[in-house]
DNA sequence: TCCAATTAGTGGCATATGCCACTTTTGCCG
DNA sequence: CGGCAAAAGTGGCATATGCCACTAATTGGA
């Protein structure tokens, strides 16, 4: 069973997306290294720019990303003066979140890089190969997956 | 050009595969969590095991990781008996690995749990789309990306 | 109105990954 | 043969992510 082993792990979804995501996460670093964001940095800094004034949540829920992982990721670009919180009005639980203008200045920066390596990336796969794959993964992402509760035996 | 800008972020095909990414490897992480192993983790048993007790820089570039990265990964499965390090004989530099019949039991053990995960994921999105999907993965994995070395104006 | 259940975040702990600066071994070349 | 460049890892530092246990603020009843 050992070779069947074999070629049945070459076909592990998980292994092969880690695989493709650490490949293309440095591409992007690497484009972006000049602006001193990470391309997850990036991405949250252009998330919370398109939200209105997002709350941690919303956000979380958006990029698919655990909530105190996001308020991890979130640090940094607090500490360097990039992004404010403040609670939202009505509901002192929430906390919001907004550029500050170094932030925005910041963002805009990163933006005229990440076009270069997106563009670069398109031009090697092509924009049409480019735009399927990132609907397949979308998809991946929406699916309602879910182990079944290990069976409750009764 | 903002419109433009955010309809443009939505394709950025980074962000668009750390999402599935995240949301995969959750999936895939809930369902070798009775084995106590992580999805990485047990990539990386599975590597080794097929290997030749390869050394560390064979598997970090087939697992296109850092050699750095994999050394710290691979951290606490030798402090759980999984792995053991030796030397090679001809050449004192390289340091290769094997799975501990410990950490055979280990693996044997996860590769069920494994292929509960990788079922239910093939009959959501079907068989032929994985395979279509991990065929992108690895295409994009190959790719030859490189930023133009910032244009020596030379 | 007051308390139980729910919701939104925080902090601590552990793994996942990368980059950079070093150290140890080899290989190669004059 | 001596010394320098390349190869293979190691360790330190920083970010990326998750889970769990808690805390604070709300919401719904009874």
């Amino acid at each position: 069973m050992t070779e069947a082993q074999q070629a049945g792990f070459s076909r592990c979804n998980n292994a092969t997306l880690r695989r493709a995501a650490r490949r293309l996460g440095r591409f992007y670093d690497d484009a972006l290294a000049p602006s001193g964001l990470k391309g997850t940095q990036f991405g949250l800094l252009f998330q919370i720019q398109v939200g209105s004034e997002p709350a941690m949540g919303a956000i979380a829920e958006a990029l698919i990303m655990d909530l105190s992982a996001l308020g991890h990721t979130l640090k940094p670009l607090i500490r360097d003066g990039y992004v404010e919180t403040f609670a939202d009005k009505d509901d002192r639980r929430i906390k919001r979140m907004r550029l500050t203008p170094q932030g925005q200045a910041k963002l805009d920066e990163a933006i005229k890089l990440w076009g270069a390596a997106q563009r670069q990336f398109e031009d090697m796969v092509g924009t049409e190969q480019a735009a399927k794959l990132r609907a397949a993964l979308d998809a991946v992402a929406d699916l309602d997956l879910e182990m079944p509760p290990a069976a409750p035996s009764s």
